[in-house]
DNA sequence: GCCGTTTTCGGCCCGACTGTTTTCAGTCG
């Protein structure tokens, strides 16, 4: 997909203009596309091929004319020619937090400053308050910041944003500081990655909530404290044990105006600009203090009085990304969708029999406590060494244990399945023999990723072709700050999924999210049941099916696409 | 740059906070 190789375009031009002083809503437009073509869930080249550009919100003639110019050639002329006037390094300078186009273009121009270290030297030797507008203040404020971009201030993974928010609302909560707190953001929209977290709170005492926010532990800076809003940085680590920190938004919110203010921090940006462009042409104001006829306040108090002023449903935060959902609510036709209740059980789960940490009882009995009705086991196949996979005998051995299993257990399930890898050019691991001894089978890609799209797609074509699997696992591979996505024409595997009956995994590892909600939309318009799994390796990692529904429900998926929403008997049908 | 059921031109979200300023520009979300 050329998608993201275009937004990222889009992206630095947005930043050049902005340096250059072009007008900002030109540079506004170039931000918002990009955006766009991030979230898109279809190949831009197909749009381009079928003249369907101008569907696209944000992408009008000028910018469309671009796209088609990348698709065709290669290349965007016009980004060529202003990256011509900018020496390598200006715009990571862009990157350093209170650092924007203005302060980057004095710097440039006025002390001839291109890159990271030129100003980290220069700011030590205390060059940079000689120019106006720039203090000892911001040369101290600036080697903090140039320190955290050299760290990789990476954006944080959804479920240790979710350990942060846990753990800042119930200390808050005991602070006795607030009436009420809750998170709202790109953590609230189940963003698979999030850049800073909100936390909205009530308080009688302002300053008491601002107070003990900033006294919290793990926080390593105070960036911002005011009346209203208190931003820290708190360190972490991650959930694979990496220090790490992260901004955290404080904003204090007054009671009548709860549901505006979460309304108006949960986002996305562009949707709710177009709520306030509907907002405006009924001569309604709308913002995170509530919704204004003249001065009288109409709405505020709870968000679904946000939208029903302007006639629209509750949508619920998963789908806020101007992705169609306001027409959607508009004409009360928002899809219901799937909840981590309707979760069944989990069909992508490792034992300590290849690389999980847990025996096959443990994790059994982890599943039941969830609340399933069910739980797949499915351990490596033979050829992938590094987790130790089981040989055809080992993997059928386990039968007896579980048929004994599930004469034990009242109202629950065992399946016996395989995540079994995809070999050379599509074949199974396991002889087919062996595959229709088990309950399923989840097909993997673990090997040979630097293919070329045609050959990794027939590949993957030809798995899912096999009338023995039944889930394709983590289809594009891909691996959030490690590893790009192997080459795939999408549109191809989801089309044989959907004629074969195979299902297609949302892989809720928080490092994979594969597919992704733009891809799993994608799928699922294709006509493709989705499989939503944890690949879980240890029985805590069974509750990251939270954030494959908030994947799932980004992606606008019903309980009826999901396949493991489904009774057992239902879901065994589909898979014979 | 985009966009349109009052507009094909003239809008485009706007408030909070900081630092350097001495009344406000820049940054951020």
């Amino acid at each position: 997909m050329k998608n993201e190789e275009i937004a990222a375009r889009f992206g630095e031009i947005a930043a050049m203009l902005d340096i250059l002083g072009e007008d900002t809503f030109r540079v506004l437009s170039y931000q918002r596309a990009a955006r766009q073509l991030e979230d898109l869930t279809e190949d831009v080249e197909g749009l381009v091929r079928q003249g369907r550009l101008n569907q696209v919100p944000g992408i009008g003639p000028a910018l469309a004319e671009k796209i088609t110019e990348y698709v065709t050639t290669g290349r965007i002329t016009y980004h060529d020619e202003l990256r011509a006037k900018f020496p390598p390094g200006v715009l990571d300078l862009l990157k350093v937090r209170g650092l924007g186009p203005k302060k980057v273009k004095v710097l440039w121009q006025q002390l001839g400053i291109t890159d990271l270290d030129t100003l980290k030297s220069a700011a030590e030797k205390h060059l940079l308050s000689r120019v106006k507008g720039f203090g000892e203040k911001t040369e101290e404020n600036l080697l903090r910041a140039i320190a955290a971009v050299k760290e990789g201030e990476a954006r944080s993974f959804l479920v240790d944003a979710a350990r942060i928010v846990d753990g800042i609302v119930e200390r808050m909560q005991a602070s006795k500081t607030v009436e009420r707190i809750d998170a709202a953001g790109s953590f609230r929209r189940m963003r698979e990655t999030v850049g800073d977290i909100d936390i909205l709170a009530v308080a009688k005492d302002r300053s008491a909530a601002g107070t003990a926010f900033e006294h919290l532990p793990d926080v390593v800076e105070v960036l911002a404290s005011g009346e209203t809003k208190v931003v820290v940085r708190m360190a972490y680590h991650d959930y694979e044990g990496a220090p790490r920190t992260i901004q955290v938004d404080l904003r204090i919110l007054d009671p009548d105006a709860w549901g505006a203010g979460l309304q108006y921090f949960t986002g996305s940006k562009d949707h709710n600009i177009r709520l306030r462009t509907m907002a405006e042409r009924r001569g309604l104001k709308m913002n995170e203090y509530g919704m204004f006829r003249d001065e009288k306040r109409v709405a505020g108090d709870t968000e679904e009085s946000m939208y029903s002023a302007l006639d629209l449903a509750w949508i619920p935060p998963e789908m806020r990304e101007d992705q169609g959902e306001v027409d959607l609510a508009a004409t009360g036709r928002l899809p219901t969708l799937v909840e981590l209740a309707d979760i069944r059980g989990d069909l992508h789960v490792h034992t300590n029999a290849t690389d999980g940490s847990e025996p096959l009882e443990a994790m059994v009995e982890a599943a039941r406590r969830r609340g399933y009705a069910f739980v797949g086991i499915s351990d490596h196949s033979v050829s992938a060494t590094v987790a130790r996979g089981l040989t055809a005998e080992h993997a059928l051995e386990r039968r007896d244990r579980v048929r004994e299993l599930n004469r034990s257990l009242k109202g629950f399930t065992v399946l016996l399945g395989t995540e079994c890898d995809i070999v050379e050019a599509g074949e199974m691991d396991y002889p087919d023999e062996v595959l229709k001894e088990l309950d399923y089978v989840i097909a993997s890609v673990h090997s040979r990723f630097t293919l070329p799209q045609k050959e990794q797609t027939a590949r993957v074509v030809a798995a899912v072709q096999n009338p023995h699997v039944d889930v394709l696992g983590h289809p594009t591979t891909r691996q959030i700050g490690w590893r790009g996505p192997i080459q795939l024409d999408l549109d191809d595997v989801f089309k044989a999924c959907a004629k074969a009956g195979t299902a297609i995994e949302v892989d809720a590892d928080p490092r994979r999210m594969d597919l992704s909600a733009a891809q799993a939309r994608a799928a699922k318009n294709a006509g493709c049941t989705i499989a939503v799994d944890t690949d879980s390796h240890a029985s805590g990692n069974l509750a990251w099916m939270r954030f494959g529904v908030g994947t799932a429900r980004r992606a606008w998926l019903t309980p009826d696409d999901v396949l493991n929403t489904w009774p057992l008997e239902k879901m065994q049908a589909f898979w014979r």
